[in-house]
DNA sequence: GCCAACGTTGGC
DNA sequence: GCCAACGTTGGC
């Protein structure tokens, strides 16, 4: 069975269509910098699962498109790398400190689902996403939430 | 641009 | 180990 996360990024630095036009409409998921997110990246997130982009930061935070795991967790050598701009000086090719997995584009939403949409909704009432002062950039998401957001946007389960 | 919420750092 | 200070996130 698929796990499902939620991924966030700022459409300005990365956007849901910048995916789209990667080789193989694939991308590393780098940059993280979080613990539980990291833990999340290397233990739990495999091929095969489900991931909504998440549009944040910016004029109408949404869900906009659907994209599958398709490489376990793995170090992310932009930590390793001095004038990359997310370097840690505490993590080495022995000792990795963060990880990332790659991430394929699937398919946008028909309708971007926006906060207000999600809130209306009770089966996403519980979403992570939706709390208040919530920063983490990868977080899991239910499969209810998963099923619901396919049956919103009436789009077949693309995993 | 504002500001609340959060995670991390570092002095003690 | 506590906690104040700081930097960042992200909705509004």
């Amino acid at each position: 069975m698929p796990k499902y996360w939620l991924m966030k990024s700022e459409p300005s630095c990365f956007s849901f269509d910048d995916l789209k036009q990667m080789p193989n409409k694939t991308e590393q998921w780098d940059g993280v910098r979080n613990y539980q997110a990291r833990n999340f990246l290397r233990d739990e997130i495999k091929i095969g699962d489900g991931v909504l982009f998440y549009h944040s930061n910016c004029l109408e935070p949404s869900i906009v498109g659907l994209a599958k795991v398709v490489r376990d967790g793995y170090p992310d050598h932009t930590a390793l790398d001095p004038r990359a701009k997310h370097f840690d000086p505490k993590s080495t090719d022995d000792k990795p400190l963060w990880f990332m997995v790659d991430v394929q584009y699937l398919c946008p939403l028909p309708k971007p689902l926006s906060r207000d949409d999600l809130r209306r909704h009770p089966l996403f009432a519980g979403m992570g996403v939706l709390r208040k002062g919530n920063r983490l950039s990868v977080q899991p998401v239910l499969a209810e939430e998963w099923q619901a957001v396919l049956a919103f946007s009436e789009l077949a389960d693309p995993l």
